[in-house]
RNA sequence: UCUUCCUUAGCUCAGUUGGUUAGAGCAUUUGACUGUUAAUCAAAGGGUCCCUGGUUCGAGCCCAGGAGGGAGAGCCA
């Protein structure tokens, strides 16, 4: 019998059907004469419940039916006598595909802690909440390429391996082949990479972003959707070694297109999340974080509050706040800054526009004003940066003057400038980070409990 | 990397002033119960007190070093 998925079955009205379902076994209950299993399957967080008459079941093989057992049962779906569920299934034949002794198996029938999960990261998906935030992640990565898709945005994959480090985005990780114990050397006595695979020093990217603009001023409206490397040692419930990036790049938008497409892209992802993941959302705020759902429709219903670094910087100087750092023209904004701006001053979602120019990175498009760029962080409640983005500066001379004021490699950028010298336009773009979109939708606090794996400085375990 | 807190049973945690045989709840096992919902009730089993060294008649507890984890910060997405 071809195998039905418990999200049909939950929603069947069929009753009477005979049936198969086939899934993992999260608890076993009952007494002499009939058992209780709620079966899970993945296809959506509830389980169905499973009546098995002990007059019809060998006592031996109800022994192996425990906490965390792969089991398939045959049966009928009925009406529920009990409370708590509408349809359960009377088990008529159970085939135990693999059990999981019980005094062993780590994952019980209560609660645990994140922390002891992150540890058995090969089994949490099992549980509600990891389940919950896998089809949530799915969700989005789905809706996200839907959204571009509809907006005619093409997907360009951009190199995870790169020849250069000038993106100045981070710390790298280095790609090679070479011997670590005996690694061939130069005259200087220094690792002569052009014996390495690819002839040159090679790292893992830190961004697309680049090569995204290469694709931008040819398709003119593009993004990447890919892994992200970063070698930095942060230790925080926001970073992680190994992450997942979207970055749009547009030809022919400036700054204020590209602030539009970025709320317009987030609260279409928020409200795809409200739409298709009500009852993943419901158990998150239920156990997690009982503002969630709340949060997730304020955010889609208000506009997002746009202003510049310099007037942030008069609202946080002017507060009676007091911050553990000084606020002043010039500086970075703190983590505690920009919380207070989002978090107590607007109450909303910000985005903040026209950084120094000395903050910023290199490529970013410089005002008038001769002071400031045209770059934009997007700030979210509880995350922080939740997207940081720029119209690009699409003049080579103002780009190249800009590259050897900070000491970047010229050599290293020779096709990304010639993109400037050759039917160069004004365009706009910027980074997603995945997981904290993740973070952020399923109210999770930690970003290693929004991906499947972490890794993070000292854990690649799984 | 910095600040700070933590590490005791499978899990979550108590553990007094340094003192005999280290505890609880849950989980597990066994038993009771003819419809349970994190079932309930009863009993039993279960310990490298993170590691190494030190102080002491005596260390889970005090000291030093190390490892791992949490929270906050920096860097950023």
């Amino acid at each position: 019998m071809k195998r039905t998925p418990i999200n049909e079955l939950l929603k069947s009205t069929d009753l009477g059907k005979e049936i198969n379902v086939k899934g993992w076994v999260r608890t076993k209950r009952g007494n002499k004469s009939v058992a209780f299993i709620n079966l899970n399957d993945g296809s959506i967080i509830h389980g169905i419940q499973i009546v098995a008459d002990l007059t019809n079941f060998d006592e031996n093989l109800m022994k192996l039916i425990t906490t965390g057992s792969c089991i398939s049962v045959n049966g009928t779906l009925v009406q529920s006598q009990g409370q708590g569920q509408a349809v359960e299934i009377q088990a008529t034949h159970i085939e135990v595909y693999g059990s999981a002794d019980a005094e062993l198996y780590p994952l019980q029938k209560k609660g645990h802690t994140l922390e002891f999960l992150r540890e058995i990261a090969h089994l949490r998906p099992r549980t509600n909440t990891f389940g919950a935030v896998l089809r949530i992640r799915h969700a989005m990565a789905f809706a996200i390429h839907k959204y571009f898709n509809d907006h005619g945005f093409y997907y360009i994959h951009t190199p995870i391996i790169t020849g250069s480090d000038a993106e100045g985005a981070g710390a790298m990780f280095r790609v090679t082949t070479l011997d670590p114990i005996n690694p061939p050397k130069n005259d200087k006595g220094e690792v002569n990479y052009e014996e390495d695979f690819f002839g040159k020093e090679t790292n893992l990217t830190v961004s697309g972003q680049l090569e995204g603009e290469l694709a931008a001023l040819a398709l003119s409206k593009i993004y990447t959707f890919g892994p992200t490397f970063r070698a930095e040692n942060s230790n925080t419930a926001r970073h992680l070694a190994e992450f997942w990036m979207i970055e749009p790049e547009v030809a022919f938008n400036d700054l204020v297109d590209n602030m539009d497409l970025a709320e317009d892209f987030l609260k279409y992802l928020i409200q795809y999340a409200l739409e298709h993941c009500n009852d993943d959302l419901e158990f998150l705020t239920k156990m997690y974080d009982n503002e969630l759902l709340s949060r997730l429709r304020f955010v889609v219903e208000n506009h997002f509050e746009r202003l510049t670094y310099t007037e942030a910087v008069e609202i946080l100087k002017t507060t009676d706040h007091k911050f553990e750092f000084p606020v002043d023209w010039g500086a970075d904004l703190q983590s505690e800054h920009e919380r207070y701006l989002v978090e107590k001053h607007f109450k909303r979602p910000v985005i903040l526009t026209h950084y120094p120019k000395e903050i910023k990175a290199f490529y970013m498009k410089q005002s008038e004003d001769g002071k400031t760029v045209k770059a934009m962080d997007v700030l979210f409640p509880g995350i922080g940066e939740i997207i940081g983005g720029s119209q690009r500066e699409e003049d080579y001379e103002k780009l190249h003057t800009r590259i050897l004021e900070m000491g970047i490699h010229e050599k290293d950028l020779w096709w990304y400038l010639e993109t400037r010298k050759y039917g160069t336009c004004p365009h706009a773009g910027f980074g997603l980070g995945f997981e904290r979109l993740i973070l952020f939708v399923t109210g999770m606090g930690n970003i290693r409990d929004v991906i499947p794996f972490p890794r993070t400085p000292k854990n690649a375990e799984f």
